[in-house]
DNA sequence: TTTGATATTGAACAAACGTTCAGATAACCT
DNA sequence: AGGTTATCTGAACGTTTGTTCAATATCAAA
Protein backbone atom coordinates (compact mmCIF):
# COMPACT_ATOMS: atom_id res chain seq x y z
CA UNK A 1 0.00 0.00 0.00
CA UNK A 2 1.92 3.33 -0.82
CA UNK A 3 -0.59 6.79 -2.27
CA UNK A 4 -3.85 6.04 -2.42
CA UNK A 5 -6.74 6.76 -4.52
CA UNK A 6 -8.18 10.27 -4.93
CA UNK A 7 -4.75 11.50 -3.09
CA UNK A 8 -4.10 15.48 -3.67
CA UNK A 9 -2.35 17.51 -1.69
CA UNK A 10 -4.39 20.38 -2.14
CA UNK A 11 -7.17 18.48 -0.28
CA UNK A 12 -4.68 16.74 2.10
CA UNK A 13 -2.85 19.77 2.98
CA UNK A 14 -5.81 21.89 3.98
CA UNK A 15 -7.69 18.84 5.80
CA UNK A 16 -4.36 18.52 8.23
CA UNK A 17 -4.51 22.35 9.03
CA UNK A 18 -8.36 22.13 9.55
CA UNK A 19 -7.81 19.02 12.05
CA UNK A 20 -5.29 20.32 13.71
CA UNK A 21 -7.06 23.17 14.80
CA UNK A 22 -9.63 21.47 16.17
CA UNK A 23 -7.63 19.17 17.93
CA UNK A 24 -4.90 21.73 19.41
CA UNK A 25 -8.25 24.22 20.03
CA UNK A 26 -9.86 21.48 22.04
CA UNK A 27 -7.50 19.48 23.90
CA UNK A 28 -4.40 21.76 23.75
CA UNK A 29 -1.40 21.42 21.60
CA UNK A 30 0.86 19.36 23.76
CA UNK A 31 -2.07 17.20 24.41
CA UNK A 32 -2.71 16.33 21.10
CA UNK A 33 -0.07 13.62 19.09
CA UNK A 34 0.58 13.76 15.57
CA UNK A 35 -0.71 10.36 15.43
CA UNK A 36 -4.21 11.47 16.23
CA UNK A 37 -4.27 14.58 13.82
CA UNK A 38 -3.16 11.81 11.09
CA UNK A 39 -5.55 9.53 12.06
CA UNK A 40 -8.56 12.31 12.04
CA UNK A 41 -7.65 13.34 8.42
CA UNK A 42 -7.31 9.84 7.25
CA UNK A 43 -3.72 8.99 6.87
CA UNK A 44 -0.82 8.01 8.25
CA UNK A 45 1.47 9.84 10.76
CA UNK A 46 4.57 9.83 8.70
CA UNK A 47 2.44 11.44 5.57
CA UNK A 48 1.97 14.62 7.88
CA UNK A 49 5.35 15.69 7.31
CA UNK A 50 5.00 15.95 3.77
CA UNK A 51 2.99 19.44 4.88
CA UNK A 52 4.84 19.97 7.68
CA UNK A 53 8.61 20.26 8.84
CA UNK A 54 7.85 19.36 12.20
CA UNK A 55 4.52 19.67 15.03
CA UNK A 56 5.24 23.12 15.89
CA UNK A 57 5.68 24.81 12.74
CA UNK A 58 2.22 23.55 11.91
CA UNK A 59 0.67 25.49 15.33
CA UNK A 60 2.88 28.59 13.72
CA UNK A 61 1.24 28.38 10.70
CA UNK A 62 -2.31 28.08 11.99
CA UNK A 63 -1.45 31.12 14.41
CA UNK A 64 0.03 33.31 11.80
CA UNK A 65 -2.71 32.64 9.13
CA UNK A 66 -5.40 33.12 12.07
CA UNK A 67 -3.27 37.01 12.49
CA UNK A 68 -2.65 37.81 9.40
CA UNK A 69 -6.38 37.06 8.11
CA UNK A 70 -7.65 38.85 11.30
CA UNK A 71 -5.51 42.18 10.15
CA UNK A 72 -6.99 41.62 6.64
CA UNK A 73 -10.34 41.15 7.30
CA UNK A 74 -10.59 44.22 9.54
CA UNK A 75 -8.40 46.33 6.89
CA UNK A 76 -11.23 45.71 4.45
CA UNK A 77 -14.08 47.22 6.75
CA UNK A 78 -14.33 50.82 4.77
CA UNK A 79 -13.40 53.45 7.33
CA UNK A 80 -15.99 55.94 9.12
CA UNK A 81 -14.01 59.37 10.31
CA UNK A 82 -16.47 59.51 13.21
CA UNK A 83 -14.27 57.91 15.78
CA UNK A 84 -17.75 56.73 17.72
CA UNK A 85 -18.67 55.16 14.49
CA UNK A 86 -15.01 53.57 13.83
CA UNK A 87 -15.67 51.71 17.27
CA UNK A 88 -18.85 50.28 17.04
CA UNK A 89 -17.65 49.07 13.72
CA UNK A 90 -14.51 47.59 15.18
CA UNK A 91 -16.68 46.23 18.15
CA UNK A 92 -19.04 44.21 15.98
CA UNK A 93 -16.27 43.30 13.45
CA UNK A 94 -14.44 41.68 16.31
CA UNK A 95 -16.75 39.68 18.10
CA UNK A 96 -18.32 38.55 14.30
CA UNK A 97 -15.11 37.43 13.28
CA UNK A 98 -13.94 36.11 16.88
CA UNK A 99 -17.27 34.47 16.69
CA UNK A 100 -16.95 32.52 13.34
CA UNK A 101 -13.28 31.40 14.32
CA UNK A 102 -14.08 30.25 17.63
CA UNK A 103 -11.12 27.67 17.44
CA UNK A 104 -8.07 29.74 15.81
CA UNK A 105 -8.95 32.72 18.66
CA UNK A 106 -8.63 29.85 21.31
CA UNK A 107 -5.60 28.52 20.02
CA UNK A 108 -3.87 32.26 19.45
CA UNK A 109 -4.55 32.91 22.95
CA UNK A 110 -3.63 29.70 24.65
CA UNK A 111 -0.69 28.08 22.64
CA UNK A 112 1.70 31.11 22.36
CA UNK A 113 3.41 29.40 25.43
CA UNK A 114 4.33 26.40 23.26
CA UNK A 115 6.13 28.56 20.76
CA UNK A 116 10.05 29.08 20.51
CA UNK A 117 11.32 32.40 20.99
CA UNK A 118 10.81 33.76 17.52
CA UNK A 119 7.57 32.24 16.67
CA UNK A 120 6.43 33.67 19.86
CA UNK A 121 7.45 36.99 18.73
CA UNK A 122 6.17 37.06 15.06
CA UNK A 123 2.88 36.01 16.79
CA UNK A 124 2.88 39.08 19.20
CA UNK A 125 3.85 41.46 16.44
CA UNK A 126 0.74 40.76 14.52
CA UNK A 127 -1.21 40.98 17.86
CA UNK A 128 0.25 44.04 18.55
CA UNK A 129 -0.48 45.32 15.05
CA UNK A 130 -4.08 44.33 15.48
CA UNK A 131 -4.41 46.19 19.69
CA UNK A 132 -3.08 49.27 17.52
CA UNK A 133 -6.31 49.84 15.65
CA UNK A 134 -8.06 49.63 18.41
CA UNK A 135 -6.24 52.23 20.58
CA UNK A 136 -5.53 54.66 17.27
CA UNK A 137 -9.24 54.40 17.48
CA UNK A 138 -9.41 55.17 21.25
CA UNK A 139 -7.19 58.16 20.62
CA UNK A 140 -8.80 60.12 17.57
CA UNK A 141 -11.52 59.96 19.80
CA UNK A 142 -10.24 60.98 22.74
CA UNK A 143 -8.44 63.86 20.75
CA UNK A 144 -11.90 64.82 19.07
CA UNK A 145 -13.14 65.28 22.49
CA UNK A 146 -15.86 62.23 21.43
CA UNK A 147 -14.45 59.78 24.28
CA UNK A 148 -13.44 60.34 27.76
CA UNK A 149 -11.01 57.84 29.00
CA UNK A 150 -8.76 57.80 31.56
CA UNK A 151 -6.13 55.52 29.90
CA UNK A 152 -6.14 54.53 26.02
CA UNK A 153 -3.87 52.14 26.42
CA UNK A 154 -5.86 50.60 29.48
CA UNK A 155 -9.35 50.98 27.37
CA UNK A 156 -7.78 49.11 24.27
CA UNK A 157 -6.44 46.20 26.43
CA UNK A 158 -10.20 46.62 28.69
CA UNK A 159 -11.72 46.36 25.56
CA UNK A 160 -10.39 43.49 23.50
CA UNK A 161 -10.74 41.64 26.70
CA UNK A 162 -14.10 41.87 27.11
CA UNK A 163 -15.15 41.60 23.32
CA UNK A 164 -12.67 38.14 22.99
CA UNK A 165 -14.52 36.97 26.49
CA UNK A 166 -17.50 36.58 24.15
CA UNK A 167 -16.24 33.44 22.74
CA UNK A 168 -16.51 31.72 26.36
CA UNK A 169 -20.11 31.30 26.29
CA UNK A 170 -21.45 31.92 23.19
CA UNK A 171 -23.47 29.36 22.44
CA UNK A 172 -25.12 29.05 19.09
CA UNK A 173 -29.19 28.89 19.44
CA UNK A 174 -28.46 30.04 22.56
CA UNK A 175 -30.95 32.97 24.37
CA UNK A 176 -28.96 35.72 22.06
CA UNK A 177 -28.04 36.17 18.08
CA UNK A 178 -24.95 37.44 17.65
CA UNK A 179 -26.70 40.72 16.41
CA UNK A 180 -27.85 41.01 19.69
CA UNK A 181 -25.01 40.26 21.67
CA UNK A 182 -22.79 42.68 19.57
CA UNK A 183 -25.55 45.40 20.06
CA UNK A 184 -25.44 44.89 23.62
CA UNK A 185 -21.46 44.62 23.78
CA UNK A 186 -21.43 48.53 21.77
CA UNK A 187 -23.61 49.45 24.14
CA UNK A 188 -21.67 48.80 27.22
CA UNK A 189 -18.41 49.60 24.98
CA UNK A 190 -19.99 52.90 23.95
CA UNK A 191 -20.90 53.74 27.68
CA UNK A 192 -17.47 53.05 28.67
CA UNK A 193 -15.38 55.44 26.98
CA UNK A 194 -18.06 57.93 27.39
CA UNK A 195 -19.42 58.50 23.74
CA UNK B 1 19.48 5.57 49.27
CA UNK B 2 15.81 6.09 50.57
CA UNK B 3 13.91 8.72 52.79
CA UNK B 4 15.97 11.61 52.70
CA UNK B 5 17.28 13.85 55.93
CA UNK B 6 14.71 16.44 56.54
CA UNK B 7 11.82 15.05 54.97
CA UNK B 8 8.55 15.95 55.72
CA UNK B 9 5.05 15.83 54.21
CA UNK B 10 4.38 18.90 55.20
CA UNK B 11 7.09 20.42 53.62
CA UNK B 12 7.28 17.86 50.04
CA UNK B 13 3.80 18.16 49.77
CA UNK B 14 2.84 21.88 49.32
CA UNK B 15 6.10 22.40 46.99
CA UNK B 16 4.91 19.84 44.89
CA UNK B 17 2.00 21.75 44.00
CA UNK B 18 3.87 25.10 44.26
CA UNK B 19 6.35 23.66 41.60
CA UNK B 20 3.59 21.66 39.68
CA UNK B 21 1.37 25.13 39.63
CA UNK B 22 4.33 27.11 38.38
CA UNK B 23 5.04 24.54 35.56
CA UNK B 24 1.50 24.21 34.26
CA UNK B 25 0.85 27.66 34.32
CA UNK B 26 4.40 28.04 32.44
CA UNK B 27 3.96 25.37 29.68
CA UNK B 28 0.84 23.96 29.83
CA UNK B 29 -0.57 21.06 31.98
CA UNK B 30 0.34 18.18 28.96
CA UNK B 31 3.38 19.09 28.25
CA UNK B 32 5.08 19.01 31.64
CA UNK B 33 6.45 15.71 32.84
CA UNK B 34 5.58 14.38 36.59
CA UNK B 35 9.80 14.36 35.99
CA UNK B 36 9.76 18.15 35.64
CA UNK B 37 7.70 18.69 38.78
CA UNK B 38 9.46 16.12 41.06
CA UNK B 39 12.94 17.64 39.46
CA UNK B 40 11.60 21.02 40.51
CA UNK B 41 11.10 19.64 43.79
CA UNK B 42 14.08 17.85 43.97
CA UNK B 43 13.01 14.24 44.73
CA UNK B 44 12.37 11.60 42.12
CA UNK B 45 9.43 11.37 40.21
CA UNK B 46 7.64 8.27 42.06
CA UNK B 47 7.66 10.36 45.33
CA UNK B 48 4.68 13.05 43.92
CA UNK B 49 2.80 9.42 44.29
CA UNK B 50 2.78 9.81 47.92
CA UNK B 51 0.85 12.69 47.23
CA UNK B 52 -1.28 12.35 44.47
CA UNK B 53 -3.21 9.19 43.22
CA UNK B 54 -2.10 10.55 39.34
CA UNK B 55 -1.27 13.78 37.31
CA UNK B 56 -4.88 14.81 36.78
CA UNK B 57 -5.41 14.69 40.20
CA UNK B 58 -2.86 17.34 41.02
CA UNK B 59 -4.36 19.81 38.64
CA UNK B 60 -8.19 19.41 40.01
CA UNK B 61 -6.55 20.13 43.22
CA UNK B 62 -4.82 23.48 42.26
CA UNK B 63 -7.97 24.34 40.45
CA UNK B 64 -10.34 23.76 42.97
CA UNK B 65 -8.05 25.02 46.01
CA UNK B 66 -8.17 28.28 43.84
CA UNK B 67 -11.40 28.39 43.40
CA UNK B 68 -12.31 27.84 46.78
CA UNK B 69 -10.25 30.51 48.30
CA UNK B 70 -11.00 33.21 45.40
CA UNK B 71 -15.00 32.57 46.48
CA UNK B 72 -13.74 32.52 50.12
CA UNK B 73 -11.36 35.98 50.04
CA UNK B 74 -14.45 37.57 48.06
CA UNK B 75 -16.95 36.83 51.14
CA UNK B 76 -14.35 37.92 53.60
CA UNK B 77 -14.86 41.66 51.65
CA UNK B 78 -17.31 43.71 54.05
CA UNK B 79 -20.33 44.11 52.14
CA UNK B 80 -21.95 47.76 51.09
CA UNK B 81 -25.61 47.97 50.58
CA UNK B 82 -24.95 50.67 47.80
CA UNK B 83 -24.61 48.76 44.39
CA UNK B 84 -22.35 51.30 43.54
CA UNK B 85 -19.92 50.88 46.04
CA UNK B 86 -20.30 47.13 46.10
CA UNK B 87 -19.49 46.90 42.35
CA UNK B 88 -16.43 48.92 43.10
CA UNK B 89 -15.40 46.57 45.86
CA UNK B 90 -15.33 43.50 43.68
CA UNK B 91 -13.98 45.41 40.36
CA UNK B 92 -10.90 46.09 42.65
CA UNK B 93 -11.28 42.73 44.49
CA UNK B 94 -11.20 41.00 41.31
CA UNK B 95 -8.19 42.72 40.13
CA UNK B 96 -6.16 42.47 43.18
CA UNK B 97 -7.34 38.92 43.77
CA UNK B 98 -6.17 37.72 40.30
CA UNK B 99 -2.77 39.94 40.20
CA UNK B 100 -1.69 38.24 43.28
CA UNK B 101 -2.14 34.39 41.87
CA UNK B 102 -1.46 35.60 38.33
CA UNK B 103 -0.92 31.56 37.93
CA UNK B 104 -2.98 29.99 39.41
CA UNK B 105 -5.39 32.25 37.58
CA UNK B 106 -3.89 31.06 34.12
CA UNK B 107 -4.47 27.19 35.21
CA UNK B 108 -8.11 27.86 35.75
CA UNK B 109 -9.00 29.92 32.61
CA UNK B 110 -6.75 27.16 30.24
CA UNK B 111 -6.58 23.77 31.83
CA UNK B 112 -10.17 23.20 32.54
CA UNK B 113 -9.71 21.01 28.38
CA UNK B 114 -7.29 18.76 30.38
CA UNK B 115 -9.91 17.13 32.86
CA UNK B 116 -12.18 14.59 33.03
CA UNK B 117 -15.97 15.53 33.21
CA UNK B 118 -16.53 15.16 36.25
CA UNK B 119 -13.96 17.48 37.95
CA UNK B 120 -14.79 19.41 35.45
CA UNK B 121 -18.34 19.98 36.46
CA UNK B 122 -16.86 20.61 39.83
CA UNK B 123 -14.62 23.65 39.01
CA UNK B 124 -17.27 24.90 35.95
CA UNK B 125 -19.76 25.01 39.33
CA UNK B 126 -17.31 26.89 41.54
CA UNK B 127 -16.85 29.22 38.33
CA UNK B 128 -20.57 29.95 38.05
CA UNK B 129 -21.23 30.18 41.88
CA UNK B 130 -18.08 33.14 41.61
CA UNK B 131 -19.91 34.92 38.86
CA UNK B 132 -23.43 34.56 39.84
CA UNK B 133 -21.91 36.94 42.97
CA UNK B 134 -21.22 39.57 40.29
CA UNK B 135 -24.62 39.24 38.70
CA UNK B 136 -26.17 39.81 41.75
CA UNK B 137 -24.87 42.52 42.49
CA UNK B 138 -25.79 44.09 39.03
CA UNK B 139 -29.09 42.81 39.24
CA UNK B 140 -29.37 44.74 42.61
CA UNK B 141 -28.19 48.15 41.09
CA UNK B 142 -30.26 47.37 37.96
CA UNK B 143 -33.53 46.86 40.54
CA UNK B 144 -32.32 49.94 42.47
CA UNK B 145 -32.03 52.29 39.40
CA UNK B 146 -28.33 52.70 39.64
CA UNK B 147 -27.46 51.07 37.13
CA UNK B 148 -28.65 51.27 33.27
CA UNK B 149 -27.42 47.60 31.85
CA UNK B 150 -29.09 46.36 28.92
CA UNK B 151 -28.11 42.71 29.62
CA UNK B 152 -27.28 41.95 33.13
CA UNK B 153 -25.58 38.61 32.47
CA UNK B 154 -23.71 39.88 29.26
CA UNK B 155 -22.47 42.76 31.81
CA UNK B 156 -21.35 40.04 33.97
CA UNK B 157 -19.53 37.86 31.53
CA UNK B 158 -18.08 41.21 29.83
CA UNK B 159 -16.89 42.40 32.81
CA UNK B 160 -14.96 39.47 34.65
CA UNK B 161 -13.57 39.08 30.93
CA UNK B 162 -12.24 42.81 31.42
CA UNK B 163 -10.75 42.32 34.77
CA UNK B 164 -9.63 39.15 34.30
CA UNK B 165 -7.45 40.48 30.88
CA UNK B 166 -5.62 42.65 32.86
CA UNK B 167 -3.45 39.63 34.29
CA UNK B 168 -2.40 39.17 30.49
CA UNK B 169 -0.22 42.68 30.41
CA UNK B 170 0.00 43.61 33.84
CA UNK B 171 3.81 43.75 34.91
CA UNK B 172 5.33 44.57 38.33
CA UNK B 173 7.05 48.02 38.26
CA UNK B 174 5.46 48.72 34.99
CA UNK B 175 4.03 52.67 34.02
CA UNK B 176 1.18 51.93 36.29
CA UNK B 177 1.03 50.51 39.91
CA UNK B 178 -1.97 47.92 40.91
CA UNK B 179 -3.88 50.92 42.39
CA UNK B 180 -4.03 53.29 39.51
CA UNK B 181 -5.13 49.91 37.47
CA UNK B 182 -7.93 49.12 40.13
CA UNK B 183 -8.94 52.66 39.91
CA UNK B 184 -9.05 53.34 36.00
CA UNK B 185 -10.70 49.77 35.11
CA UNK B 186 -13.37 50.73 37.92
CA UNK B 187 -14.05 54.02 36.11
CA UNK B 188 -14.13 52.40 33.11
CA UNK B 189 -16.93 49.63 34.44
CA UNK B 190 -18.73 52.61 36.71
CA UNK B 191 -19.61 54.23 33.11
CA UNK B 192 -20.31 50.92 31.18
CA UNK B 193 -22.61 50.02 33.80
CA UNK B 194 -24.18 53.31 33.72
CA UNK B 195 -23.53 54.41 37.50
C1' DT C 1 18.00 2.15 72.21
C1' DT C 2 14.85 -0.26 70.05
C1' DT C 3 10.72 -0.13 67.15
C1' DG C 4 7.24 1.13 64.03
C1' DA C 5 5.65 4.69 60.96
C1' DT C 6 7.00 7.90 57.41
C1' DA C 7 9.33 9.45 53.31
C1' DT C 8 12.10 8.50 49.49
C1' DT C 9 14.98 6.15 45.91
C1' DG C 10 15.91 3.93 41.72
C1' DA C 11 14.84 0.56 38.67
C1' DA C 12 11.38 -1.24 35.97
C1' DC C 13 6.92 -1.39 33.02
C1' DA C 14 4.31 -1.06 28.79
C1' DA C 15 2.59 2.53 26.06
C1' DA C 16 3.00 6.52 23.44
C1' DC C 17 5.81 10.14 21.62
C1' DG C 18 7.91 12.93 17.26
C1' DT C 19 10.26 11.86 13.39
C1' DT C 20 12.57 9.33 9.38
C1' DC C 21 12.62 6.60 5.27
C1' DA C 22 12.68 2.81 1.82
C1' DG C 23 9.25 0.97 -0.81
C1' DA C 24 4.85 1.04 -3.26
C1' DT C 25 0.95 2.92 -5.74
C1' DA C 26 -1.83 6.58 -8.10
C1' DA C 27 -1.89 10.63 -10.92
C1' DC C 28 -0.13 13.25 -14.51
C1' DC C 29 2.38 14.31 -18.81
C1' DT C 30 4.13 13.15 -23.26
C1' DA D 1 1.40 3.04 -23.37
C1' DG D 2 5.35 4.36 -20.74
C1' DG D 3 7.94 7.22 -17.78
C1' DT D 4 8.02 10.65 -14.25
C1' DT D 5 6.39 12.77 -10.35
C1' DA D 6 3.44 13.21 -6.37
C1' DT D 7 1.48 11.00 -2.46
C1' DC D 8 1.21 7.75 1.12
C1' DT D 9 2.20 3.39 3.92
C1' DG D 10 4.12 0.80 7.49
C1' DA D 11 7.78 -0.31 10.05
C1' DA D 12 11.33 1.32 12.61
C1' DC D 13 14.30 4.72 15.55
C1' DG D 14 15.50 6.24 20.20
C1' DT D 15 13.08 9.05 23.89
C1' DT D 16 9.94 10.05 27.01
C1' DT D 17 5.61 9.30 29.18
C1' DG D 18 2.68 8.13 33.71
C1' DT D 19 2.83 4.93 37.09
C1' DT D 20 4.21 0.97 40.32
C1' DC D 21 6.95 -1.12 43.87
C1' DA D 22 10.52 -3.49 46.64
C1' DA D 23 14.23 -1.83 49.12
C1' DT D 24 15.98 1.48 52.36
C1' DA D 25 17.03 5.41 55.14
C1' DT D 26 15.26 8.84 58.47
C1' DC D 27 12.12 10.39 61.99
C1' DA D 28 9.33 10.13 66.19
C1' DA D 29 7.85 7.73 70.13
C1' DA D 30 8.59 4.54 73.86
Amino acid sequence: MARKAGSHSEITGPKIRAEAQRLFARHGFAAVSMRQIAAAVGVQAGALYLYTPDKEALLVDLLKTHMDELIAAWRTIPKSNDPTARLEEFVRFHIRFNLERAEAVFLSYMELRNLSPENFAVIEDLRKTYETELEAILKSGQDSGAFQLPDTKLATMAIIAMLTGVNTWFREGGRLSRDKVETIYWDMVRKAVGA
